[in-house]
DNA sequence: AAAACCAGGATTTTT
DNA sequence: TCCTGGTTTT
């Protein structure tokens, strides 16, 4: 965040803060909610606050638990804090939710059936499991999804609900109304599999403080202070535990912004912030509004449309940048999708000719779907470009294979990560070999790992796969005896090496192989930061994000949620239109309330901008292949007047009001004949005119570099150096 | 056991 | 339109 200058040397670290931050940093007794508007430096109260509470020897630095909710935010305030201590902020009790739960879970696992060295299961992980447990339970998953059902189990465990405890009125018609049942019979899974999913962390921890006088009563002596980030996105649970912690010395500091809560459907509950007086009796508020991020007419804007919001605290924001006149805020309308993407395009590029620094550019979107246009016109335009958001390295193929096999290492329980190696790369085992497997696990109930050893030793299955299945064991064995003997990071490259693993992807002729062995080398590199296989292991569950520093100068592309916290100085707002935006989803469930969230959203676009906000809207869109009319967004209308410039008339389709998505809209393949040209329209020369000829040298996001060997109007024919020879659009490649 | 084929679904995703 | 997961085919 951009509050003037970096970390303040001690003494006079409180000089630099204006009135309401020092109120911030200075109410140090008892419950405090500081509610910090966008850009009125949150991060750097927090912060401060966290060096006062040492330099007047409040608290030692062991004795503050710093909450915040991504490795982000984490990381940046240990940097800060580290900086301030004037040495590597080690042992401090700062981390995310998650990492913390985790972190008290291992030293108190036994409480709740766990092992400490219980693994954590992903997504994918989770969704598997209750899949099994569903099946087991003859459960029509055609009729009933497993994701359904899991985002059920996953809003139980966000509000702190065991199975036992589940509402008589909760019980879902959902799968037959087995809920509960499915509910305790995956939770009784994960016990035998001594894993957690990643709800199951608060989960575990809060029944843990709450039925434990004596673990509670220790971690009250522990902390002293409790400071919360980002506290209108907390879930249930996460207050629970909270406010379980606090009831010790009652100073726990939450910071916030309820005009920034957009992650209800993750079953955060904005009424935690709403609440809080209440629930902190004697609670001390501090509002900071002085914002020094945007200029004024930005933040009237975006201040004027929130102002809409029943459900909020309620603050207003003033500039307190010195250049605060500006700009106003832009809305263009245009015809189709198309236009728009050439007017953002074109206005980039008009930006970059003018000096703008790309980095400094965003285009935000409320669906990821959206990035997509952006990208083609950005590639057409050779204006460079990165989509923020996608797969995270850890989510990865390579790297969940790799990581199944250091958790069946780890593990012998894990029979997830058994049943994911035991044929990858191919050992031949198939349908047969692996339904002889389960049948004696279960009937032994054994882990797999375990049955696989008695298996072994009969007749049940053909020679040949059984022969695999002993290598494998044997494999096993060995490498857990190398893990002790040679460190996890020898171990773990010969486990990739032995298995075979590393030569199914070399034998791999695909055009990602060779990147998915670099991840691996990577994921080996990564390894030799920590002294322990788990402690790897529980980095990577928790820990390990994709945010490969950014480098070079380039055009940021991605959603309204991703892109909180973040700040640019020229900001693109697309598809601000009915049933898009807001979506109609939010439109359709959820009434008012989700309505509100829409809102808050559109709010956090605005508020992102420093100098320049683009907000449009086309009359046509594209959507999974027909052409769609929509109306302007309602947020639109909801804009004041006196500080937006609005720009492009182009005359609305005459329709029905109906939404994109919904029945009632208006769809077509064919493309909408242009009413009015816009005024945007850039460089439409036909595609072959832009100078490619035979055996020039190309270049393609996907397929890389080839040659050109053919044209054809504006197909060309290329030969690719590693993806063949292909026929494609000009427009999807550039000059190498 | 791999390839080919088809139907259905497609906000947002901090951990 | 385009991707995924499940099914059928070879």
């Amino acid at each position: 965040m951009s509050v003037p200058s970096a970390p303040p040397p001690p003494g006079d670290y409180l000089a630099r803060l204006n009135p309401e931050q020092r109120a911030a940093v200075e109410t140090l007794d008892g419950p405090l909610l500081v509610l910090a508007g966008a850009g009125t430096g949150k991060t750097r109260v927090l912060t401060t606050r966290f060096a006062h509470l040492l330099v007047t020897g409040r608290a030692a630095p062991h004795q503050v638990l710093s909450v915040t909710f991504t490795n982000k935010a984490a990381r940046e305030m240990r940097e800060r804090v580290g900086a301030i201590l004037n040495r590597p902020a080690e042992g401090l009790w700062l981390g995310t939710f998650h990492a913390l739960a985790a972190r008290m879970l291992r030293r108190h696992a036994e409480l709740v059936g766990l092992t400490s060295s219980f693994t954590i299961l992903d997504t994918d992980d989770q969704t598997r499991l209750l899949k099994q447990v569903m099946e087991a339970e003859g459960i029509d998953l055609k009729r009933w999804p497993p994701n359904g059902m899991m985002a059920i189990i996953q809003r139980w465990k966000d509000r702190g609900l065991t199975p036992d405890r589940i509402p008589v009125a909760e019980t879902t018609d959902y799968a037959n109304n087995k809920g509960e049942k499915l509910y305790a019979a995956y939770q009784a899974r994960l016990v035998a599999l001594n894993a957690c999913d990643f709800g199951d962390l608060l989960l575990h921890v809060t029944e843990i403080l709450r039925t434990n006088a004596e673990v509670l009563e220790r971690y009250h002596n522990l902390f002293r202070y409790i400071l919360v980030d980002e506290y209108q996105d907390t879930n249930l649970v996460q207050y629970l535990w909270l406010r379980l912690l606090a009831q010790g010395h009652k100073n726990i500091c939450c910071v916030g912004d309820d005009d920034q809560s957009i992650y209800s459907w993750r079953g955060a509950e904005i009424e935690n912030i709403l609440r809080f007086e209440r629930d902190f009796p004697g609670a001390a508020i501090v509002r900071l509004e002085s914002n020094y991020r945007s200029t004024q007419p930005i933040l009237n804007a975006a201040s004027g449309l929130i102002a809409r919001n029943e459900g909020r605290l309620g603050k207003t924001l003033r500039s307190g940048r010195q250049d605060a006149s500006g700009e106003r805020v832009r809305v263009v309308s245009l015809w189709d999708s198309e236009e728009e993407a050439r007017m953002v395009g074109s206005r980039i590029e008009e930006a970059r000719r003018g000096g703008q620094n790309l980095g400094e550019v965003a285009i935000l979107v409320r669906a990821g779907f959206q990035t997509r246009a952006f990208e083609e016109r950005l590639i057409t335009l050779a204006i460079p470009y990165r989509v923020y958001g996608g797969a995270k390295f850890y989510e990865r193929l390579e790297i969940r294979d790799a990581i199944a096999y250091f958790r069946a290492l780890s593990q012998p329980n894990d029979d997830l990560a058994f049943e994911r190696i035991v044929n990858t790369p191919k050992r031949g085992l198939g349908d047969t070999a692996m339904a002889a497997l389960h049948r004696l696990a279960r009937e032994e109930q054994l882990p797999l790992r375990f049955a696989a050893a008695r298996l072994i030793e009969t007749d049940a299955i053909r020679p040949r796969p059984r022969a695999a299945l002993r290598e494998l064991l044997e494999g096993l064995a060995r490498w857990s005896a190398g893990l002790e003997k040679e460190g996890h990071v020898v171990t773990a490259a010969q486990v990739l090496e032995e298995s075979g693993y590393i030569d199914m992807w070399k034998a791999d002729r695909s055009l990602e192989a060779p990147g998915r062995l670099d991840n691996l080398k990577e994921l080996l590199r990564a390894m030799a930061e920590f002294p322990t296989l788990g402690a790897f292991l529980e980095h990577i569950a928790l820990v390990m994000d994709t945010d490969d520093a950014a480098e070079g100068e380039k055009v940021s592309l991605m959603t309204l949620h991703a892109a909180k916290g973040l700040e640019f100085d020229m900001v693109f707002l697309p598809g601000w239109e009915e049933g898009l935006f807001p979506s109609q989803r939010s439109l359709d469930e959820g009434g008012a309330k989700s309505l509100e969230e829409e809102r808050r959203l559109a709010y956090v676009g605005i508020t992102r901008a420093k100098r320049l906000c683009t907000i449009s809207h086309a009359a046509n869109r594209r959507i999974y292949g027909n052409w769609t009319s929509s109306i302007p967004s309602r947020f639109l209308d909801e804009l004041p007047e006196s500080e937006i410039l609005r720009e492009g008339g182009v005359q609305q389709a005459p329709r029905i009001p109906s939404s994109v998505f919904g029945a009632g809209a208006l769809t077509s393949t064919r493309r909408p004949r242009v009413i009015e040209a816009g005024a945007w329209e850039v460089d439409q020369r036909p595609e072959h005119e832009k100078g490619f000829s035979r055996g020039m040298r190309v270049f393609h996001q996907k397929f890389g570099y080839g040659r050109i060997t053919g044209v054809d109007d504006d197909k060309l024919d290329i030969e690719f150096e590693k993806a063949g020879a292909k026929r494609l659009f000009a427009r999807f490649v550039e000059p190498a």
